[in-house]
DNA sequence: CGCGCTCTTGACTAGGGTCAAGTGCAGTGG
DNA sequence: CCACTGCACTTGACCCTAGTCAAGAGCGCG
């Protein structure tokens, strides 16, 4: 189940995401390799969809990690959300003419364009695809909602443990995390730009994390010391991402 | 234009908020009215929907504010969105069993249930329609993206400011704000909850915004004092409201 | 009249931002 | 092989924003 003992494991993410929701048959895989464009490689760093873009196209994101943020008049910027292989860049504002977020590479990354036409026709044709895309798509809402929550309630401790535990567990859905762990490849500023927090108050709340022996981040890893009590202290609570689609039965 | 010289306006704002984005005519005037089936009557501080609740129904609100929330281990609650007339109810979620949010009533509201059947005919059969109830959910995902950005990254006096400021554009897109402000039944407790801060501390900030000559919030009125030097100080930008969908021409 | 609710204000505390200096390390060029 | 540079991370000192605790004001309602 080890990603690096399947290389196919981790550019098929999107269907084994699906897979959580309902069971992806071979020709409903099919359509779903037939949805996916021509692929593009993209080195960490660059912007993949720039705020403001006008008719910008969607992606599956199929390696590497991205983030999506807007940025304010200041200098600074509020990362929305992160993007980790399987997921897709710019689906739901595919209906507004400009994009209002941005996307930023943060590894290197592989992208597969969504040929829209086919997604329509996916959406007439497939009804059982249809409804699980639209599953994920409903769930990337939800990610969001929670992470507003997660800055407007929560301290940064807090905050910080619930950020890295969603990450953990959306990871795992994609063969990505390990029992007690997973790579990180973010920075600590990048970190701190999506909690709302300066880099430098971070840094101070990692080392309580690790001084606590919750988490310890670390050379771009994270291992959980103990993931229970971890999640109690976050008050995390996986449901908003565990959702089971209504149109199942 | 005023809603209290035409009392059929504010039970309309549906097709009100959708004439921005395109120009509804009588035809689908009709469609977005069989959408809507019977209508309930509920008095302030009811449980529209619960966290949790599964099937639920989706609603359009025709009169009143309602808010979404979700409530979190100590007792705390932080508010996602406001939902003012015109605006649809758990939509967005109608695919997954559980919503992962609750609705309240703020004041006396009037919902119209939404025929999920009808819906999925309209979706299918009238195309512009369908664009343009597609693009009111993507705004409403935009909402909730800025209101992110909000509570990450300022301080609570353009936080505050912001906010007051888009609901004025909402509202005035409904018919319900006047040029330099309109009517809103919060209590300062609920603004709290929306803005991550205490209602001790959102106090203070609108008296310095009061003191700062800026705008005014007293006995269920917003005031704007000086809207243009309001919207600089809060980095207010209006396109994510503004948006035109791609699909128009 | 008294109860409850919202709003207001004060005093104190703590969480998080700012400024500044310093460490460790990978990459580059002498 | 060893400077030199740049970047990410670390730590300390200080300050300010926002939370906590507490008390009181204004007002609608039974």
């Amino acid at each position: 189940m080890k990603a690096e003992k399947n290389p196919s494991f981790q550019a098929d993410a999107l269907s084994h995401k699906l897979g959580a929701f309902l069971d992806v048959g071979s020709q409903e895989k099919t359509m779903l390799e037939l949805l996916q464009g021509p692929q593009s490689f993209i080195g960490a760093g660059k912007e993949v969809v720039y705020e403001g873009q006008n008719n910008h196209a969607a992606y599956v994101l199929r390696k590497g990690w991205v983030c999506s943020y807007k940025r304010l008049r200041d200098g600074g910027r509020q990362i929305v959300d992160i993007q980790i292989p399987g997921d897709f860049l710019g689906l739901s504002s595919l209906l507004l003419r400009t994009s209002d977020q941005g996307f930023i590479s943060l590894t290197e990354i592989e992208l597969a364009k969504i040929n829209t036409n086919r997604l329509q026709e996916v959406l007439q044709t497939t009804p059982r695809l249809a409804a699980a895309l639209l599953w994920a798509v409903s769930r990337d809402q939800a990610i969001v909602v929670e992470h507003l929550v997660n800055i407007g309630r929560r301290d940064t401790m807090a905050r910080t443990a619930h950020f890295l535990l969603e990450l953990h567990a959306r990871l795992s859905l994609v063969g990505l995390g390990t029992v007690d762990g997973y790579h990180c490849p973010l920075p600590q500023s990048v970190l701190a730009d999506a909690l709302g927090v300066t880099a430098i108050h971070l840094n101070r709340v990692l080392r309580q994390l690790r001084e606590d022996n919750l988490v310890i981040f670390r050379d771009s890893a994270i291992t959980f010391l103990d993931r229970e009590r971890l999640a109690r202290f976050a008050g995390f609570d996986l449901t908003y991402l565990d959702h089971k689609a209504s149109l199942t039965d």
